[in-house]
DNA sequence: GAGGTGTCCGTGAACGTTCACGGGAGCGTT
DNA sequence: AACGCTCCCGTGAACGTTCACGGACACCTC
């Protein structure tokens, strides 16, 4: 008996039931139009042949599962991990299922997998390095939008970080603790400084400060150590520093004892993302927080919007902003 | 033009290119028997309509698409996240899609995730805490894998983690810098204590001693924390404590550095499963490792398995050892 | 010029489910 | 006795794709 393979289908149940295979389905599905003795007997059989209803059957006839594809270029960062728990919430709540890939940050394995992507969901979210017509090449058309990076063509929508008023708010923060000598650790990846790095320019200005004092650093924790050992040798004059995102100020944590500077007194320290993580270390984080929470579930939301042609969220609405998130190290 | 819905469908571009629709399949699909001018035209064609083929249908026919569902309680955990790492590496090198389900923890959610699991997926795998017999009620005969528990009926497979070796390590470890006092931090979930006090308690007793200074923490940071801090004051003679888990590892260096105990001169700390997080604390934390990425691998290895009636791995192979990882804190 | 060999293309069928419709049985109403 | 209503159930069709065939045509061979 049970030899194997041959899958048990609709009309399997119904043979051995006795009825048709409408019966069957309306049993499955709750519907009405059924005798209460028959629809027992059905989900007795069902489970006793141990039927399941195929999903691409199922799929092809009504048209109501919806299933988003979200691409993150490391899920052991625990930037993006925030971000797609947001999203996995978000679409939970609305009954749509989420495929995660993760591209390990390789420009081809991001290629491979949209070329995957595209025939296994109705719409795909989040982080590409792809130029936008690169991607463009690969979707065929399917709607996409971008996170923490601004869209160029009408083609794609955008989930973007607002954080000027943030930093803003971080360099008033430690200017009115009396510090006047802050650093900067912007990324080392790309080759233009980041606009965050601009955003710390303008905040310093504004106070008549001048942000010159600037490391580049890998992103990682030990990026972070390096970067910020380097900047004091050049820059021993300061006492704050003002990171790209949280992973490189942990790292600049640790370099600062290290170098036996007491944080926050001896050194001040604000990182960027706002992560849960920042609460792990001691001192805690201070850091200008974004919602990542929020970002995942916007990117949802748009993504849902782009597929039924309801009328997409707005660019200003597909915004977070970031506000000044006070722990310990600042 | 262009007014709204109504699929784009291989017939569409049939029709607009004067071909029938298996000419069309073949251009798509890469075969032959199709002159190259004719499968180009087909080609440009299809980007022009914005045609992409329906999964469903693709995936009714042809049996190849396989999807994993991967259950976890909170993708937050970077515990979890490393093996939700490790299962996605494991089913992208098998082309296979993995949905992931946050269940938050909560029972019915676990629930309501499984009754929507079943119609969306192959194969289930992941952190279940409902009971072998509920499970079975929601799961309608799909193949599984528990993580972390062990199966009681053969319905189900499991992967399992022997730490007994390790932990006899990291005793060891400490026993042999001196160490004769050393209490352990155990889960306050559920009631009954923990295995992984077992293994503690078997290897202190291999060393004629005492395993009674046991205190119990929530799993989180701060649980960590506060449990340390009572253990310290019941049993201030400890000069080493073992955790559960790295997470509360992690609040007990904090409890430490917070009572002015020096880590790992004053009090040495060793945590349980060897999470990358370890190494962003400061002194990076001492841990009995577990592989996860190994064990998301496993896990989703035996759904494979499972799912084309190969012969599954024997319970044997489905282990998970772990090993003293000595780093700073201990 | 009959036969053979490629090359390219099209037609029915099948995958497993739900939807729209129709119909029989039973009961009550007029 | 005819009609209507409710309850239950079954039958074709459709969803969109690929698979297994078969066939037209051109070219070559003897």
């Amino acid at each position: 008996m049970g030899t194997a393979s041959k899958r048990v289908t609709i009309n399997d149940v119904a043979r051995t039931v006795g009825v048709s295979r409408q019966t069957v389905s309306r049993a499955l599905n709750d519907k009405g139009e059924i005798d209460v003795g028959t629809k027992q007997r059905v989900l007795d059989a069902a489970r006793e042949l141990g039927y399941r209803p195929s999903r691409f059957a199922r799929g092809l006839v009504r048209q109501d599962t919806t299933t988003i594809g979200l691409v993150i270029p490391d899920l052991l960062n625990p930037f993006f991990t925030e971000v797609a728990a947001g999203a996995l919430e978000a679409a939970r709540a609305r009954g749509w299922h989420v495929i995660v890939y993760d591209t390990a940050g390789s420009a081809d394995e991001e290629r491979g997998t949209l070329e995957v992507v595209v025939s296994q969901v109705d719409a795909v979210v989040g982080y590409f390095s792809l130029a936008e017509a690169d991607l463009d090449a690969h979707l065929s058309g399917m709607p996409a939008v971008l996170i923490g990076r601004e869209h160029q063509t009408p083609r794609f929508s955008s989930i973007r970080v607002e954080g000027a008023a943030g930093v803003r708010e971080a360099v008033d923060h430690l200017v009115s603790k009396g510090h006047r000598e802050i650093g900067m650790l912007d990324h080392a990846g790309r080759s233009e400084p980041s606009i965050r790095r601009a955003w710390f320019t303008d905040a310093m200005n504004a106070h008549g400060l001048a942000a010159d004092a600037v490391g580049n650093a890998l992103q990682s924790v030990d990026g972070g150590t390096e970067a910020l050992t380097g900047l004091l040798t050049e820059h021993p004059e300061l006492t704050a520093v003002f990171t790209f995102n949280d992973i490189i100020a942990i790292g600049a944590l640790r370099a600062a004892r290290r170098l036996g500077r007491v944080v926050p007194d001896d050194l001040a320290v604000v990182g960027f993302d706002g992560l849960q993580l920042g609460t792990v270390v001691d001192p805690a984080l201070t850091s200008v927080a974004l919602d990542t929470r929020r970002v995942g579930a916007l990117a949802i939301e748009q993504a849902g919007r782009l597929l039924t042609g309801s009328t997409p969220l707005p660019s200003e609405e597909l915004l977070v902003n970031a506000v000044l998130l006070v722990r310990e190290s600042a």
